[in-house]
DNA sequence: GTCTATATCCAGATAGAC
DNA sequence: GTCTATCTGGATATAGAC
């Protein structure tokens, strides 16, 4: 409940805020669509009209509780793959760091996931999808270093093997925030650790050359 | 358009196909609650109204359009978990019968993945979601087949391996549908047999003990 | 089986008083 | 900044004639 306080936000902008998390809530339990303002409005105790004085439409709510989740994202991934590390650690430590930043702001992850439609096809989140693709290349070029440096097996797609990591570790946002009795859901027994340890594992297994398959797994490093 | 015929329908049955077939697209292509009822209508020339002749709810249009390929996944994949080859074959070959499966009924898999949540909330998919799982059992069946046999490495999570492999495998059918400008999405160029063999090559790799790394992938075999 | 016509409801959004 | 009040449109679904 109790919120980050990101540098441009001023104090006074909490009331603001408070709508924000409302309606992350709301989008991430309900979805976008389903989702109605009325609803929002009931969860901070104010009548629907009142919205629109904080935000000129609902898309804009959706846009706003994405931002920074989708900002952050590609800052990571750009200053890990900048970094003068080995491939595989650099990997590694993009798998870790984005698993952690999916636990921390679960809802905004599970929201992009689910309502990547909206984001596709209006041209008001042009920016935040730029900033996905950069963060998509990123993660590939640290792919391509690794196939270089004959850490990773040569015949890899960086296309295709990105993409699928990526949706693989987004679908997951989504999947462990579900404790309901879907089959595919019973995992509020795994914790962050054991989930990152596994996708670290499962992913590397699949991309490194296969002399290396035993190999250890590389620690996260710090990147400045 | 010209769309298949399964084993109960008959002849007539093809007014509600057709209506289906309309449904299925624009599910697929815009998502269930996006979607009106009079847009259905119009795409087959035809009053909303007179959907209701042939449908209860829109809901239950979202059941018939996804029911077939729900129950053909489960009888897939018990027929190759209960047949009597060992257990990589088997498992290469759900993988690839399931992709097969999505590439032939790629707006079914697409809806199935991208409502989840209208099957997750709904008594009325209850019996859908029990296929689901059974098919999820089968699949981790013969992943923990391949552990005993000593094929695949001995510490592995089969509950968090085959979520995962389902998940990477179905939200791979969204996105073989766009071939829109999403930074993710540009594989309109990829072939069925290349995605299946990158696929299969990208989940054995995890799946496997160290010492087979280097191993061929196994043809799938046809199975009774 | 489709049409005409419409009931019923509720969505997002706005205007202006306080 | 929130309220009262309401517009406007469009949604699912129904009833009964043809």
């Amino acid at each position: 409940m109790a919120e980050r306080q990101t540098g441009t936000r001023r104090k006074n902008g909490d009331r603001r805020q408070v709508i924000l998390d409302a309606a992350a809530r709301r989008f991430a339990e309900f979805g976008f669509e389903a989702t109605t303002v009325r609803q929002i409005a009931d969860d901070v105790n104010i009548l629907s009209g009142s919205l629109y004085h904080h935000f000129a439409t609902k898309e804009e709510m959706l846009a706003e509780v994405v931002r920074d989740a989708v900002l952050d994202q590609r800052e990571r991934a750009l200053r890990i793959a900048g970094s003068a590390h080995d491939a595989e650690t650099k990997f590694v430590t993009l798998i870790r760091e984005e698993l952690t930043a999916l636990a921390e702001r679960i809802e905004a992850y599970a929201i992009i996931f689910n309502e990547r439609k909206f984001f596709r096809r209006s041209p008001d989140f042009l920016d935040l999808m730029k900033a996905r693709k950069e963060s998509f290349e990123a993660w590939r070029n640290v792919l391509e270093q690794g196939v270089r440096e004959g850490l990773f097996h040569a015949g890899i797609d960086s296309y295709l093997t990105i993409s699928t990591i990526m949706r693989m570790l987004n679908s997951g946002a989504d999947w462990y925030r579900h404790e309901d009795g879907s089959p595919l859901d019973a995992m509020a027994d795994y914790s962050l650790e054991a989930l990152t340890e596994f996708y670290a594992g499962f992913v590397l297994r699949s991309v490194r050359s296969a002399e290396r398959a035993a190999e250890p797994i590389p620690s996260s490093v710090v990147v400045a």
